[in-house]
DNA sequence: TCCTAACCGGAACGAGCGCCCCGATTATAT
DNA sequence: ATATAATCGGGGCGCTCGTTCCGGTTAGGA
């Protein structure tokens, strides 16, 4: 897809990636709503060079998303290996405190005027299982109840990041956060401290 | 407030109910983003007929919000008489339910293009006001945690609507909501487990 | 029935925004 | 340095939508 067919040209280059990185904040800040004026304006160029790079709105929006898609994915992997019980807890949360800074990638969460699996099917599919893998592994490490599927934990993130972006505090959410855990975490054991020395066979 | 200083013409007030009608539906199908023309045209009037009830687009939606959160408000005195320990728990459910066929409340509620507090501060306050009863009432029967306050139930409402809504099932809701009230209903686990927890953020 | 003030509808205005066009500019090979 | 083709920028088109305006219509009292 993304092939370099010929060099572009070095000021071409430039303002290409700089028409990016501002639409990247841009964006982020104000929502897939903001004026392609607004980004250019930022950017230094004019509204003509965004559109020569991205041939519509949506597909400067869509790069965007994508690329985010591809840090959160590398996020969860990480956040999977340092340790199985937590990772998926640590991405959700987190997951939560991305949205209140990138409205931009909330609205494509949510599918508000943008459907991801349509859009971005690869990059979808790929983040579906991440999660996948992330929960399984807690749930096999038993602190996530195991009557829980993918589906279930995108709606808590959108939920989380709803909450998140209602609530402008941070400090705030401490509170919130502690509940979603405690119901997540397995029903009928009183947990507590979980030795994860259990290791159950599926 | 809603007083008849001159009593209006027989079509007027017709017009007038019909209007508060449709546009009560279809801001709930569609959003506050509906056009004004659309609601006319539904209605069966001209859009001049619309501006002269209303003189905004913005204080009919008020008006719409005002009646819904009277429901909300009333529905919620009901659901805590009928049971103090699952008030709570049957509006919250109740509100995210609704939130499914009421995207202008969802909206309003969320603060999206719209702030509900400084539109309209006694029915905001009316609310707060019951939520802070109903609350109270379940954490005094011992099925809500006690380190909880209004304002965090007011965010898990953003939440659950914003979940809901997400997910056009409500089958599937029957998984979400026993996390969310078993996250409700545990004691406390602000615990500091083993490793992570929250990640910092700025 | 007739008169008049209230009311009606939809054309029209202005602002905002996605997207395109084209004369001016500039990178780069020769 | 010069030619040439790629690139630039911003004005403009077409459309949507909130709001206003006004000539035609109608309710309802005399």
């Amino acid at each position: 897809m993304t092939e370099k067919s010929r060099p572009l040209r070095a000021d071409a280059a430039r303002n290409r990636a700089r028409v990016l990185q501002v639409a990247y904040e841009t964006f982020a800040e104000e929502g897939a709503g903001v004026p392609i004026d607004e980004i250019a304006r930022r950017a230094g160029v004019g509204a003509g060079t965004v559109y020569r790079h991205f041939p519509t709105k949506e597909s400067l929006f869509q790069a965007i998303v994508a690329d985010r898609l591809r840090q959160v994915v590398e996020r969860a992997r990480e956040q999977a290996t340092t340790d199985p019980g937590e990772g998926l807890y640590a991405f959700l949360f987190q997951m939560a405190e991305q949205g209140a800074t990138d409205l931009g990638l909330t609205e494509a969460f949510a599918g508000i005027g943008f459907d991801l699996a349509a859009a971005l099917p690869d990059a979808e599919k790929e983040f579906t299982g991440v999660m996948t893998e992330i929960l399984a592994q807690a749930q096999r490490a038993g602190t996530v109840r195991p009557d829980l599927d993918v589906a279930d934990i995108k709606t808590l993130i959108v939920g989380l990041q709803a909450m998140r972006r209602f609530r402008g505090d941070s400090e705030l959410m401490r509170r919130v956060y502690p509940v979603i855990r405690a119901g997540l975490a397995a029903p009928d054991s009183a947990d507590a401290s979980p030795a994860s020395g259990t290791a159950q066979t599926s």
